[in-house]
DNA sequence: CAATTCACG
DNA sequence: GACGTACGTGAATTGG
């Protein structure tokens, strides 16, 4: 970009930019109105008049206009049905029916829709939209722009050049000489040749009778174009070819006018008027509350003041060919006044990538190092900030004072009309909240990450090097590669500016390249309102939640540690007794030798390198025959277990505001569960008297409590909602306990008469069914044979018909598709799903079940809590969010807001989503998480 | 660095 | 008839 548009000039005075900054969007209007009007359900506004194609076509045209940046647009239309080629040709589109009766209304609101945006409308009388279109095409390329066509008719095939493309708007896929080589077997330029021969008939021309674009392409590739071929036909071998090119001969050159575009149509409105500016806001709201628009109207300002966000169309170097727009080199900023352009210029776009380098992967311990904005592909500048001299005799490198670069930055990156594109945004945000790095606010803002994980969890991992190579073919400058690795590893605020600028830019030009492949996907692929309304507004409440943290007793693991040290010993030393020598109770391999060879135990071989499998199944069954040396290794583990995971780990984790902040990964999971690290906070243990006390050490602030709310067994009324199973329905819409209810019709046993035996394997067969288990390992869980496991499993199925074939559709939808559907429609990836080897195959089938089930479940707290901090505001409440365990929340709350807060968060959480069974949220709360369950 | 084990939902 | 054998995570330890 060598001009930058500035803001606040007048748009008639704004210089004209230089040609290879021009860059026309044409959007084939006539198709946007067909396919808003065929895809939407009738829609009506108060006063009666059809408005369904307005709708879509607006709700397109703002999507498109938010998606793509360019210097000049318009939207073209038909105006006629009868045209010059009615002329040579009356049959010519002449089986085309009317418009549907609904529709025709709407062709005015629809005009009024495209003045309302601000767009140029292009329309004139006895040209078809093609026309149009190719005459702007030609005229603007001509003069040295570039154009993009929005459009899927092949028929505008025809005009794509070098600087000329198409963009297919539902596909967001661009269209260049190679797809239509696959489409037509010929170049662009030739289109024409083939098309006059092949005919069309959703068009009426003629064509050759028995020739389609295959021998069609064949014959233009060999002749050249169709008059040399009509010229030589006696030379074709084909007798029955030969005759039929000989005999339509005048069908072919009508049909080469009837498809030929006129590129010297009549241009009703200046190339300039076609400047892109922003809509009016006020004349767009008039139209949307005219038409009572309320969604778009939301997203455009009035609503929620999420995100909404559009930017401004202006200048894209490189949006027809970004592939070509070279990686670097890229601009060290290092003065006040290069800030500052770089600022307008980001204003200018819209939309701007931005990445931060910092001395820490930990994002709340984090100092600024430096921030990069990228404005367009290839265009990237590095802002170095808390760069240091590497060693005493290297000089400070320039740079700005990180205190003015940040003020001069901050409107930027709050701005409400600028769109900040990051990738992994929830550590960029902390770290630029962070006071200590000036305390930043950055919104709106889109992750490329996230749109990633929206459109493909489960396919593949999401970091920035994998997407990059992935969608742009290019391997970015790793972080090692700068500060190298181990003992010789530097701080990045060591690194030289030049390398640290070529490091940091990619980074920020990459990111922005991303979402050009990526966000378009999103709608296209059925993802936007998941990544809109779910995954994106998650970054803030999850910073806050890590920002947050939560109160660990420090003294309290100190006791507990100095417990599981005493016993730890007397532990190991009874091991050694019963062994009758010393050794290391913590190694599988040596007790797997004593055990086994030593003692001459059964229990066999397992797992591919051939050790003895020592885990606490086989041990279990061990101690259970009354070796005591099992037992005792078996208590020893789960001290040491606790002791060093938790009761260590979270000493060491603990910082100096005297609480534990966790890393949620956002994109880790398969399913669209969150993952905890550094440390995991999610699985804090429960399940035994020990790992209760370690519990015990998690607790509120003075004057506050902890308070729990968990989904009650979530999983199961997805199951029951999804299977549509009417007595398990029927039982969560009563109340009653599942697992007895389940008991009671598999073993045909009165309501009354069931025992605590049947009501285990029932819940273990509850379970096992959302794993997608088999008669051996339920057999394995209740300690019974797989045959009479089989006869269990059966008389489940028999009884609840609907979830077998649930099951079946899940593994028929994996194997068609190569994923499965969330409840609420995020797609599932299942790899592996084809696999030859049955095993692997085996896994994938049991994934395919159980991830409907994890991932409803996760999508279900997820909407929660986006919602639960803006109920707790409305209450008039302060209670933070702390975590999230899959299927709880855990609060810090003041003792006096107790009730009311219990009372909002059990509300918002049971309504965020109407399935055929009601969800149920239970809460508790006391001074420690132990006790608030 | 892979394998094993075990903490959670 | 054989294949293995319940879904999803992260951390610590051993031992090559």
């Amino acid at each position: 970009m060598t001009t930058t548009p500035i803001e606040g000039v007048a748009e008639a005075s704004r210089p004209a930019l230089p040609a290879e900054d021009r860059h026309l969007i044409l959007v084939d209007g006539s198709g946007y109105i067909f396919r808003a009007y065929h895809a939407l359900p009738p829609m009506t506004r108060p006063d009666g008049t059809p408005v369904n194609a307005v709708f879509g076509f607006a709700q397109m045209l703002e999507k498109f206009l938010s998606q793509h940046v360019a210097s000049h647009i318009a939207v073209v239309f038909d105006s006629a049905r009868e045209t010059f080629r009615n002329a040579i040709y009356p049959a010519y589109k002449a089986h085309r029916p009317e418009p549907p009766e609904e529709l025709v209304p709407q062709f005015a609101l629809i005009r009024d829709a495209t003045d309302a945006f601000g767009v140029c409308r292009v329309e004139l009388p006895g040209f078809e939209a093609d026309d149009l279109i190719a005459s702007y095409a030609r005229e603007f390329e001509a003069e040295g722009g570039r154009v993009t066509i929005v459009s899927s008719d092949k028929d505008l095939m025809q005009l794509i050049r070098d600087r000329v493309i198409m963009l297919d708007p539902i596909k967001q896929k661009p269209i260049r000489a190679p797809e239509v080589m696959e489409k037509f077997g010929v170049a662009p330029e030739k289109v024409v040749e083939v098309q006059a021969l092949a005919g069309d008939a959703t068009d009426n021309v003629p064509g050759v009778p028995g020739i389609g674009i295959k021998t069609a392409a064949q014959l233009i590739t060999e002749y050249g174009d169709l008059e040399t071929l009509l010229a030589r036909a006696g030379e074709i071998k084909q007798p029955k070819r030969r005759e039929v090119l000989q005999t339509h001969a005048e069908a072919a050159r009508i049909s080469r006018k009837l498809v030929q575009l006129d590129v010297n149509a009549p241009l009703p409105c200046p190339v300039e008027d076609m400047r892109a500016r922003a809509p009016e806001p006020a004349r767009l709201l008039a139209f949307l509350r005219e038409n009572n628009f309320r969604s778009l109207l939301a997203r455009l300002g009035e609503g929620d003041g999420g995100a909404p966000h559009r930017p401004r169309p202006v200048v894209d170097t490189a949006e027809a060919s970004p592939e070509a727009a070279p990686f670097g080199p890229y601009t060290t900023i290092t003065d006040r006044a290069t800030l500052d352009a770089w600022i307008v210029e980001a204003r200018a776009a819209g939309v701007v990538a931005l990445d931060t380098e910092t001395t820490s992967l930990d994002a709340l311990a984090a100092r600024l190092v430096g921030i990069c904005l990228a404005t367009a592909p290839g265009r990237a500048a590095y802002i170095p900030l808390g760069h240091a001299p590497a060693d005493m005799l290297t000089e400070m490198p320039a740079q700005l004072p990180q205190a003015e670069a940040v003020e001069a930055l901050r409107p930027l990156l709050a701005d409400p009309g600028v769109l900040k594109v990051l990738h992994n945004a929830k550590y960029d945000v902390e770290v630029l909240a962070n006071p200590a790095n000036g305390g930043l606010t950055v919104a709106p803002l889109d992750d490329t990450m996230m749109i990633s994980y929206a459109l493909e969890a489960g396919l593949h991992g999401h970091g920035m090097d994998e997407l990059s190579q992935l969608h742009l073919g290019h391997k970015p400058i790793s972080f090692d590669e700068v500060t190298g690795t181990g003992r010789a590893r530097i701080s990045f605020a060591q690194v030289p500016l030049d390398r640290a600028t070529a490091y940091a830019a990619e980074d920020a030009d990459v990111t922005l390249r991303l979402w050009h492949a990526l966000r378009p996907r999103l709608r296209a692929e059925k993802a936007l309102a998941l990544y809109e309304q779910v995954e994106r507004r998650m970054i803030p409440v999850l910073a806050a939640m890590e920002t947050a943290g939560i109160k660990v007793d420090g003294a309290e693991l100190a006791r507990i540690g100095q417990d599981f040290a005493e016993r730890l010993v007397v532990l190991e030393a009874e091991c050694h007794r019963l062994v009758g020598r010393p050794f290391n109770v913590g190694s599988p391999k040596q007790l797997g030798e004593i055990l086994f060879q030593e003692m001459g135990l059964k229990g066999g071989k397992k797992g591919k390198t051939g050790a003895y499998s020592t885990d606490a199944s086989v041990l279990e069954e061990l101690a259970a025959q009354g070796v005591e040396l099992a037992r005792t290794v078996l208590d020893w583990r789960q001290l040491a277990k606790l002791k060093s995971t938790y009761v260590e780990g979270l000493a060491a984790a603990l910082a100096a505001d005297g609480r534990v902040h966790t890393d949620f990964s956002m994109a880790i999971t398969s399913t669209g569960r969150l993952s905890s690290t550094e440390p995991n906070l999610q699985n804090i243990p429960i399940r035994t008297e020990e790992g209760v006390r370690i519990r015990r050490a998690f607790v509120a602030e003075p004057g506050h409590v902890l308070m729990s709310a968990d989904y009650s067994q979530i999983e199961l009324r997805l199951l029951a909602h999804l299977a549509d199973v009417p007595t398990l329905r029927e039982a969560f819409a009563n109340g009653e306990d599942i697992h007895s209810r389940t008991a009671a019709e598999i073993f045909h046993l009165e309501p009354g008469k069931v025992d605590k035996e049947a009501r285990r394997r029932a819940k273990t067969i509850n379970f096992g069914i959302i794993y997608g288990m088999s008669a051996f390992g339920l057999g394995a869980r209740l300690g019974i044979g797989p045959g009479e496991a089989r006869g269990i499993i059966d008389a489940y199925f028999a009884q609840y018909p609907g979830i077998r074939a649930e099951m079946e559709r899940l593994k028929d939808e994996a194997r068609i598709h190569g994923h499965v559907l969330s409840p609420f429609g995020r797609r599932l990836w299942i790899a592996d799903i084809k696999s030859k080897d049955p095993v692997r195959r085996g896994g994938a089938e049991r994934q395919a079940i159980n991830a409907p089930f994890q991932g409803g479940a996760a999508e279900v707290i997820k909407r929660a809590m986006v919602r639960v901090p803006q109920a707790l505001r409305d209450a008039g409440l302060s209670a933070r969010m702390l975590l999230q365990v899959h299927d709880e929340l855990v609060l810090e709350v003041p003792e006096a807001e107790v009730d009311a807060t219990a009372a909002t968060l059990k509300s918002v959480m049971e309504s965020v989503a109407q399935l055929r069974v009601p969800l149920l949220v239970e809460v508790g709360h006391g001074r420690s998480w132990a006790e608030a369950h």
